[in-house]
DNA sequence: CGTCTATTTGAATGTACTCAAAAGCGGTGG
DNA sequence: CCACCGCTTTTGAGTACATTCAAATAGACG
């Protein structure tokens, strides 16, 4: 089952068996079934997850009542709430997992303690927080100069596998859109 | 004119001073005049620029020749086209020099080269990419979730000191409002 | 002083939202 | 296996938020 973690680890830095081992002895692997939460708003937000196998999504809860999703993951990639994370502050997000998950979860002050025997895991989340900066700013112009019809079509084009899991809902609010609203896109383009 | 970019370093790491004197090497101070260009779309992004002083803006402009403001960047600030940066590909947004600045610039090779010979700075970029990553998905939130008044209001609480120094025009291209709108909100503010 | 751009104002328009109701779909228990 | 329940998706009417276009005013710079 951790194979697949060292793999992503692999695509960066090249640890030794016994850095392997180090690490892996880090890692608690965690079942969660579909509608499971992994993290709850309000909750210390001790642990960062990287998904083995399954759908997760990150999503916040307005004032309002508003849900507005702000990262998908699927198997390979990684998710927290960041901001909570780094600040070991109480999660100002809810985790879910969209259908039966198998995550790595690996908690802060392990991680800290990694940092300090495996100096090459800096070099590893420097390029992962890199990509995760990169890409939610691609998204942020996206956001800004794309119509709602031209983000969906970006999003299924970007996205198939995650496109494929989730409901149109989740899309929607990914989109910043109501699901009402996402449902007409659809209709017109259908009728094209 | 250095002792920023070092204050700012030592936020997180704590550097020899051969360290010091061999990241000093890598950088070049550049003076920008208000409204000159730090960084061209379609150019190669080859450096990553240090905020000494003034105030720098980077924008996107979409086909349809709209204008979405990324960030902004004033003292002790880092800022460049970071997708492009890191992947050595020519920009996909402008850095213009909103008032008269001051930068430090550092090329990527050099850069690449610095990780080496000092990995801590593996750990400072980690954190430095972490905290844009973390503020990148606020704003996400905030942009999917409020009202533009609501946008408004928290730029300027956030981000006094950019306020200050910017035309309300960028600030609706940051909001992703038009120019327009946003003076209407001010004016529907101003008679409450 | 004149020019250029930013800002304001207003009217008409468009994009996306709200509310409501119906239809579809999946899961669960009898 | 079917019936029901809850949630998602669709559809439509009315509304709100934000844009476009145009024109007037105000500011900044050379």
């Amino acid at each position: 089952m951790k194979e697949l973690i060292f793999a992503n680890l692999a695509k960066h830095i090249s640890l030794t068996p016994e850095e392997k081992l180090a690490f892996a002895s880090a890692l608690e692997e965690k079942i969660f079934p579909r509608k499971s939460i992994l993290l709850k708003e309000g909750r210390p937000c001790t642990d960062i997850y990287f998904v083995c196998s399954g759908t997760v999504r990150a999503y916040h809860i307005s004032n309002d009542g508003k849900e507005s999703t702000l990262m998908f993951a699927i198997a390979d990639w990684w998710i927290t709430d960041m901001y909570c994370f780094v600040n070991s502050m109480p999660a100002m997000i809810y985790i879910e997992a969209v259908e039966d998950s198998v995550v790595l979860q690996l908690d802060k002050k392990l991680l800290d303690h990694l940092y300090k025997v495996i100096p090459k895991l800096e070099r590893f989340f420097r390029i992962l927080m890199q990509n995760a900066y990169t890409r939610e700013q691609l998204r942020m112009i996206e956001n800004l100069s794309l119509t709602a019809e031209e983000r969906y079509d970006r999003f299924l084009h970007k996205y198939p596998h995650i496109a494929a899991q989730v409901t149109q809902k989740q899309i929607a609010s990914y989109l910043g859109i109501t699901a009402e609203f996402l449902s007409m896109i659809r209709a017109r383009k259908a009728g094209k």
